[in-house]
RNA sequence: GGCCCUAUGGUCAAGCGGUUAAGACACCGCCCUUUCACGGCGGUAACCCGGGUUCGAUUCCCGGUAGGGUCACCA
């Protein structure tokens, strides 16, 4: 596919283009717009141009800015990406999605992925929203070699504590809201090239025309005949101006061209229908819409590729009329699929992304303990559909050794789900050494769980143990997936956490119990191995009327009052509290001679006591 | 409602004009087995519908339907 990304070219500005838009007689002596009675000559261009944006203290034009973002040297290929975050305070899988596959791209390539701030409204920024964001990224093992970083490179997982974020790069400043004069200047040439104009339509105005397009069943917006402030008299505008009323600066559509279809990196082909109405790119308070911003600055920071969700799809004829207005040429675009989830309370068994369900916050799965190599893990089987083939190739190799490819994703929505990431989860932590596990649960802990922290750390020798019970050889178990779960999981193993919480075998009386306890305690030599260990329980198992074997049991029933696993069951709650647990000679081996026979000799005390 | 995107088992998905329509997760059996896991074997389960094009459509085209997205001075 042409629009794959490793074989795509890097971005360049058509160079015939850009001259002539920012050719400074250029528009002399050409009417430019004809709406309707409305005809204005380039003359009045240029005196609005001059009253909408007066020159500041350096008077920089949108050349100037060209130059001063020069192409990045970079080899043929390589892809620049980005990520484009507005400081909201939710960081959530999709984030996660998207920086994955940013990065990704970026470095497979000898490119970067530069992270850069949207923060252009103001009312909804929330403070710490980016080193939040940044921090939950790092935890997850993604860093930007460019943009807004945490101090300290970024690199090194956890990142400072507290460190507020800084930047880094050389195509600054990378938080959209200190890029005022660079919009400014962008947009002023639209406004010299007549083909954006400052609109004073109050919300109020807005509304009523809104109204009467509904009741007219027509396309709701400012465009056409809608759009009243479109050739306005420069008097006019500038008597408002002066008065102090506000405005906000809007595209003319009509004198605007635009793509009829185009490539998606991920899509292929799409058609696009014509946009016709006249988006606003600066609000009244000076700073850009998001369609203006992204425009502007993924061409000066030398963007190749936009990579972000589909949801971003309608808005894309705007994007690319915007950039054919500014003369430059454009990324490439590549719409992914969107997560979604299952609704629970409204529309049942629908798909849907929301924005603040909770499994779908970072901080969720912080919180359950997931292990961030276990997330990318699974985020990587949906991004791309021949990763887990690759990984059935690659048992042990690490996620990272993958190339993630555009044409391997899908288009269409991915249902999330957390049934596939646990099995994944397992498969992944089966490949972590159970010293790096240890050390991994006790971060958790700390987190979240201050009391099983401080045990924990105590007993570390007992933890690392404890976790590597059965891991090893070659049919190895997968009993653990997240943090919560394995530390209920082995919580056995400390005194603190021990309780015996279910009951005997219903054919196992208490009398029985006692004396299988007695007898086991009697014959218990820790330094027994495995078999010999097991004889022993066998030899229990008979002497109190239960059969050695399974076998023999199933044979005839009626001579015996149970088998064998019904004495090791007993033996088991004892020790381990529970029916079900890892091979039980093992455990005893990290629990030690002296817990193991305190267990089974107080087993008949705490019997129940912990059950329902 | 307009526009756009999407459409293979419950989920993620291979497929790219001719296949007994892969695989993974989940689910159900059986085997292994002192329990639970692991592992092995087997099983249930899918091409949204209708027209074309073609010798032949899951695959290409058109229409419908369904789901999703989007219609802001939010991104």
């Amino acid at each position: 596919m042409e629009s794959e990304i490793r074989a795509a070219a890097p971005c360049r500005v058509d160079a015939k283009s850009f001259a002539q838009a920012n050719e400074p007689g250029a528009h002399y002596g050409i009417l430019v717009a004809m709406d309707g009675d409305n005809k204005i000559c380039n003359n009045d261009h240029e005196r609005l141009a001059a009253l909408l944006f007066p020159d500041g203290e350096d008077g920089r034009d949108a050349g100037d800015f060209e130059a001063l973002y020069p192409h990045r040297g970079l080899p043929e290929g390589a892809a620049v990406t980005r990520l484009g975050p507005s400081p909201t305070g939710f960081v959530h899988l999709g984030n996660l999605f998207m920086a994955t596959v940013n990065t990704r791209l970026a470095q497979q390539s000898g490119g970067v992925c530069y992270l850069r701030v949207e923060d252009t409204d103001r009312k909804r920024e929330v403070a710490g929203a980016v080193e939040m964001l940044l921090r939950s990224l790092a935890y997850f093992g993604i860093s930007f070699g460019e943009g807004v970083t945490l101090p300290g490179g970024g690199e090194g997982e956890g990142g400072e504590a507290g460190g507020q974020a800084v930047e880094k790069g050389a195509y600054g400043p990378y938080y959209q809201s200190r890029r005022r004069e660079v919009y400014h200047a962008f947009a002023k040439k639209l406004v010299l090239a007549g083909k954006a104009y400052p609109c004073f339509l109050t919300e109020a105005e807005i509304e009523e025309i809104r109204a009467e397009q509904e009741a007219g069943k027509e396309l709701p917006g400012i465009y056409g005949p809608y759009a009243r402030w479109r050739g306005a008299a420069y008097e006019e505008v500038e008597g408002r101006i002066r008065a102090g009323e506000p405005w906000v600066l809007r595209i003319n559509a009509d004198l605007c061209e635009t793509e009829e279809s185009v490539t998606d990196g991920i899509r292929g082909p799409l058609t696009l229908p014509r946009n016709v109405l006249d988006t606003v790119i600066l609000k009244t308070d000076g700073l850009p819409t998001y369609h203006f911003a992204h425009v502007v600055d993924d061409h000066l920071m030398r963007t190749t590729h936009v990579i972000r969700g589909e949801e971003w799809l309608p808005s894309l004829p705007i994007h690319l009329m915007l950039t054919a207005a500014l003369g430059f040429a454009a990324p490439v675009y590549c719409h992914t699929a969107l997560l979604m989830k299952i609704d629970g309370q409204t529309g049942t068994k629908r798909k849907l992304s929301k924005r603040k369900d909770p499994e779908l916050a970072l901080s969720w799965y912080m919180a359950e303990g997931y292990h961030p190599a276990a997330l990318t893990e699974y985020l990587l089987t949906v991004i791309n559909s021949d990763y887990e083939e690759w990984r059935l190739a690659n048992p042990q190799a690490d996620s990272g050794q993958f190339t993630v490819t555009t044409g391997k994703m899908g288009a269409s929505g991915i249902l999330f789900d957390l049934k596939k990431l646990e099995d994944v989860s397992k498969d992944t932590l089966l490949r972590i050494p159970a010293g790096a596990l240890a050390d991994f649960l006790l971060d958790w802990a700390q987190r979240e769980n201050p009391d099983a922290h401080r045990v924990l750390s105590e007993n570390k020798i007992t933890l690392v143990h404890a976790l590597d019970v059965g891991r090893t050889g070659a049919k190895p178990r997968k009993d653990l997936a997240y943090a919560k779960q394995i530390f209920e999981f082995i919580g056995y193993f400390f005194d603190e956490f021990f309780a015996i919480t279910e009951p005997l075998p219903d054919n196992v009386t208490h009398e029985d119990a006692a004396l299988i306890w007695g007898d086991y305690l009697k014959s218990y030599d820790h330094g027994d191995d495995r078999d010999v260990w097991f004889s022993k329980i066998r030899g229990i198992a008979e002497a109190r009327g239960y059969a050695p074997r399974p076998k023999d049991f199933k044979q005839d029933p009626d001579a015996w009052k149970g088998h064998v696993g019904d004495v090791s069951c007993v033996i088991r709650l004892a020790l381990v509290g529970r029916k079900d647990s890892p091979d039980l000679w093992e455990i005893q081996q990290i629990l030690g001679e002296a817990r193991v026979r305190a267990r089974v000799a107080g087993a008949a005390g705490k019997l129940g006591q912990g059950s329902r």
